[in-house]
RNA sequence: GCCAGCAUAGCUCAGUUGGCCAGAGCAGCUGAUUUGUAAUCAGCCGGUCGGGGGUUCGAAUCCCUCUGCUGGCUCCA
């Protein structure tokens, strides 16, 4: 006999060999019927596995995120036997299950696949699943499954065996189809009941650039048709989110074909929405003493020698322009680094100047993959918001607090809540890959890593993904589709000011490195300004918002009385509007609802009376009535609390 | 850059297997209406059907090519 303990602790006896299906059904049929797979002493494994010896079992299903990876993985194979049979002779890649579904690489020889053979596969899916195929594992040799794939003709299975090692290897098979892989499966088909594929990608073997594309089919599968149908409801509420269609609605930015890809036009609205998020950084940075400069946008191909970017980048950036009689060469400027990194050495530092730091709105330019570009999150002309700070490695931990202290507050004032932060640290295997020295990379580490703690930020720390120059800290948030967008970056760096050789006068009287820190809270403003959109769905805090205020006259008689409001708002730094189009109220309401402009104020007969504005909220409705004055502190309020704490 | 798809009026979209001067709603303009919490009515304007080439008696519709966009892949100082 072997004690099994449940996750609320009860432990029970149970014959040796037995597996989580059976235990399930001992404790409730309906359980049974749920179980998609268990979770045995930590590992997720298939319910049908037996179990020899005592163990922590946790059954898993449907609510489980690892149920569902059990159940899409499971629906991977589900479509590949699916296809198999549509499409003989076609060889697998790989088949993971993925955040939302999951997918299959497949190549596909001579058959030509499209988006319009989806209903067919999604038809052949749920005929199989009918038959509740059940997911049988075998353990292999390494001899076995490669005769088994080289009968088959599956290269690409092979070249995955090759790396297995014996006696590790096993093999699934559910109906007509037999893959390798390691598992976990549902304990049959029939849990899978709806299915969808959502879209067809090319998908180069092992993400190698150099090798063959194949065809990847990326699908989802609910155990219910009402969960599919509110799964694509919600990717409809999603879609509609899109900074896209919402930047287009709000008049905010466009793009040119004639202007070229990737570059996009802030109109006079989106504009002045961004110049309200600059003034409220400058003003913040200029508190924390950072001094401001400006460089040009295009820099000669030297500084970028000596910066290291041209060997690196110099390829995949946009060409050189040339001097015409002197055939000189300037790159369009892909950062601001090098060119404060010139400023700073203008003029001999002391160590008593240090901190220094450079701020500067700097408008960058990089060539990305046309592929690649992406709205306002991918383009190739984008403003950053970047500074550079020149300080000892002494110096570090406190100016990372200040730039926690500044993102914090930026982040409060648009209400993002949703924050990622990672930390990027060395790999401690492989030490001679960074530059810089190993005491100083200590300090800088643990200077981030205290920072986090003391802050209290809820950070993942990665090792291995430190820039080869530095550590650094990055703050991602989450877009409607659910992408993740890296925003504010925080980046030590060991690199530059070696390579430009900066040195200050420390109190020795000897020259000292000093380090750099890359930092940028927004990131860049045309990314930071898409997230937003996405995250508010075009309702900006009101600080920020194009109109705050439209006044609605009911008819041409208060037109007087509006422009009287409009003014005395004005006075009180109010953006307001008039809406004077001979139209009914009803009408100017819903324009002004859909412009999603927060207040709309209806002014008529006993308004110009009273001296009294009716006050309607966007989304919420009627407020009743203030006087004029008592609105305007009303919005003032709201404006202040965001972005005065 | 690669794979797949898409491109019709400022916007959102219709246009059946190639066949009468290419349609609608919204927006815009003009006029009427003077309006109380999500759409007042009427008229008008607006399109070399993304560009180029081809097949055909005839192309928005079929083929080729270029450009752009969308979703992935690769990349991201």
């Amino acid at each position: 006999m072997i004690v099994i303990t449940l996750p609320d602790g009860s432990k029970k006896k149970y014959p040796k060999g037995i597996n989580s299906l059976e235990i399930a059904g001992q404790i409730s049929e309906g359980l049974a019927r749920n179980v998609l797979a268990a979770k045995v002493n930590g590992k997720v494994i298939d319910a049908t596995m037996p179990i020899n010896e005592d163990a922590d079992l946790q059954l898993l299903t449907w609510k489980d995120d690892e149920g569902k990876a059990a159940m899409w993985h499971s629906s991977a194979h589900l479509m590949a036997e699916a296809i198999e049979l549509l499409y003989p002779g076609v060889k697998f890649g790989i088949g993971p299950d993925i955040e939302n579904g999951f997918y299959y690489d497949i190549d596909f020889g001579d058959y030509e696949i499209s988006d319009k053979d989806f209903p067919k596969i999604e038809k052949k899916i749920l005929e199989l699943a009918k038959e509740k195929q059940k997911f049988q594992r075998k353990e292999v040799s390494k001899k076995e499954a490669e005769e088994y794939f080289t009968k088959k003709g599956d290269e690409y299975k092979l070249e995955l065996i090759k790396d297995l090692n014996d006696g590790e290897i096993t093999f699934y098979q559910s109906g007509h189809f037999t893959d390798l892989c390691r598992g976990p499966h549902i304990p049959d088909t029939h849990f899978i009941k709806a299915v969808k594929l959502m879209k067809i990608a090319g998908a180069y073997w092992r993400g190698d650039e150099s090798r063959k594309q194949l065809t990847r089919i990326y699908g989802i599968t609910f155990p219910k048709q009402k969960e599919l149908k509110e799964y694509l409801e919600k990717l409809e509420e999603a879609k509609k989110r899109d900074h896209r269609i919402i930047g287009k609605e709000l008049e905010l930015f466009a793009f040119s074909q004639n202007v070229g890809q990737g570059l996009p036009l802030w109109l006079p609205k989106g504009a002045e929405l961004r110049e309200r998020l600059e003034q409220f950084l400058k003003k913040v940075q200029k508190e924390a003493g950072y001094q401001p400069v400006i460089t040009p946008h295009i820099g000669n191909v030297n500084l970028y020698k000596t910066s290291g970017h041209y060997q690196k980048y110099g390829e995949e950036s946009f060409k050189p322009i040339k001097t015409p009689v002197e055939g000189e060469e300037f790159f369009l400027k892909p950062m601001n680094c090098p060119h404060h990194c010139e400023i700073f050495k203008v003029s001999p530092h002391s160590y008593k100047e240090l901190p220094i730091r450079y701020a500067e709105f700097g408008t960058v330019y990089r060539y990305e993959q046309s592929g690649e570009l992406h709205g306002l999150t991918r383009v190739r002309g984008f403003t950053q918001d970047d500074a550079h700070i020149f300080c000892t490695p002494d110096q570090i931990k406190d100016e990372f607090i200040g730039v926690i202290d500044i993102i914090n507050r930026i982040f409060n004032a648009v209400n993002f809540s949703d924050v990622i932060i990672q930390i990027s640290l060395r790999d401690p295997d492989k030490p001679e890959k960074y530059i810089g020295s190993d005491e100083n990379w200590e300090k800088a580490e643990k200077a981030i890593k205290e920072v986090a703690e003391e802050k209290g930020l809820n950070a993942i720390v990665e090792y291995g993904e430190a820039a080869f120059y530095g550590p650094k800290m990055d703050f991602m948030v989450r877009d409607a589709l659910g992408r993740k967008w890296q925003l504010g970056t925080i980046q030590v760096d060991y690199n530059l000011p070696e390579r430009f050789d900066l040195t200050y006068i420390g109190a020795d009287n000897e020259k000292h490195r000093p380090v750099m820190i890359h930092r940028a809270p927004f990131g860049s403003l045309e990314r930071f300004v898409a997230v937003l959109i996405e995250h508010c769905g075009g309702n900006f805090p009101l600080w920020l918002t194009p109109t705050q205020v439209i006044i609605l006259p009911i008819s041409e008689k208060y037109q007087q009385y509006a422009e009287k409001v409009l003014t005395l708002l004005q006075n009180f730094n109010i953006r307001a509007d008039i809406d004077g189009r001979s139209e009914k109220t009803g009408r100017k309401i819903r324009d002004a609802e859909l412009k999603k402009i927060p207040y709309m104020l209806i002014v008529g007969e006993k308004e110009e009376t009273n001296n009294e504005v009716s006050v309607r909220r966007h989304r919420e409705g009627d407020l009743g009535t203030f006087s004029i004055e008592g609105f305007a502190d009303i919005v003032n309020k709201e404006v202040n609390k965001l972005i005065n704490q």
